[in-house]
DNA sequence: AAGGACACTTAATCTAGATTAAGAAAGGAG
DNA sequence: CTCCTTTCTTAATCTAGATTAAGTGTCCTT
């Protein structure tokens, strides 16, 4: 069974019909490390949920610093929030980090889904409100944490990423340049 | 008309009868400056809208440290999203700054609106959308900007939050110390 | 296999913002 | 009006994390 009709099972039943309906107004597409599927100023016409791979979101800033708003890996939704809901234009990217199967979800078909299959505005009402809860924590997190503090939250959040994600992406994450990044690791090592 | 139903009519319309189901389900209250409507450890039962006055949402970090997450004024809604949804104790704090009318819907009385009024589950996306989205951006901000420029930021962004709300508040909303902000303000008034 | 581009490390120096402390101003309860 | 508590200010000192810089490791690409 499809990786992404397990996540809408998870909150929501869909019947076969709708299953196919709700299949038949997404593509799969296959993108490769390092390429952009989205730029910061270019108006985000689709929800992306990652097969497999990694994807992430961030911003620049000055056009020199990156800041990363998320990472996306195998059964997680991805997009710029912002452009997709206001069509405007948006100040993120989103970019491969490793080699991704990805399924596309276009703005206008989201809404003919809405009217078609009204259970998908629970589903995706959930899935919203789930992404609020963990912002609201990660921003409390910033206000209130050590670098230290936070590091090992990510750890045990997401141990996967670790392995499979530069060191200076989650650096940029935890909102740490790379250098002290680099310190901080190794000085957690040492004590532990 | 009421000020909630206001609220609602930006993102849906409901007849006549739907609104007064909706009102139904809802109680008001007056609350004192200082009542504290949620504590830490507690479940939180009910979504606030504020008709008059000013709330807050806030955590302790530490017994010692207090960070704010929201400030809510008339016609915004406030609430622990977390303990909400999870029905399980939060670790944020909801206390009423100014003298408050507050409107109170509870979480079964939210689930059977959803159930009669399916428009409903559309407004509460829209709303918990639009709160992703402004958390999303506050996140990347507290990564990327100054306290300085997060002053500036705020105060375009809530320009009547500033002459009610007492300065710690606000430094505490923007991750400063209540020491920092007086110097940085006054900084910043030599400046210009 | 070699070269070049990144990614990571280490170390010295610097700064935004924290901490501590003490006084001044302002608000609220009696 | 007065006392008491809380908020705000100012200033000295301190620190988590930034910046700069140089060296090392690693993995694509040809």
């Amino acid at each position: 069974m499809e990786l992404i009709l397990k996540n809408i099972a998870q909150h929501v039943s869909l019947t076969r019909q709708e299953q196919e309906l709700f299949l038949s107004k997404t593509e799969i597409h296959h993108y490769k490390a390092k390429t952009i599927l989205l730029n910061s100023g270019a108006i985000c016409k689709h929800s992306y949920f990652v097969n497999s791979g990694i994807l992430r979101s961030f911003n620049i800033n000055d056009n020199i610093v990156e800041h990363v708003l998320t990472f996306a890996c195998e059964g997680w939704w991805i997009g710029d929030m912002y452009s997709l809901l206001s069509q405007k234009p948006g100040n993120l990217f989103i970019e491969v980090l490793e080699d991704a199967e990805v399924v596309l979800l276009s703005k206008e078909n989201q809404e003919i889904l809405y009217r078609e299959i009204p259970k998908l505005e629970r589903f995706f009402r959930i899935l919203t409100e789930n992404s609020l809860v963990a912002n609201q924590e990660r921003l409390m997190d910033n206000l209130s944490l050590t670098a230290e503090e936070r590091f090992e939250k990510f750890c045990k959040k997401y141990p996967t990423l670790i392995q499979k994600v530069a060191q200076k992406q989650i650096a940029s994450y935890l909102g740490v340049t790379p250098e002290f990044f680099s310190k901080m690791k190794s000085k957690m090592l040492r004590k532990q």
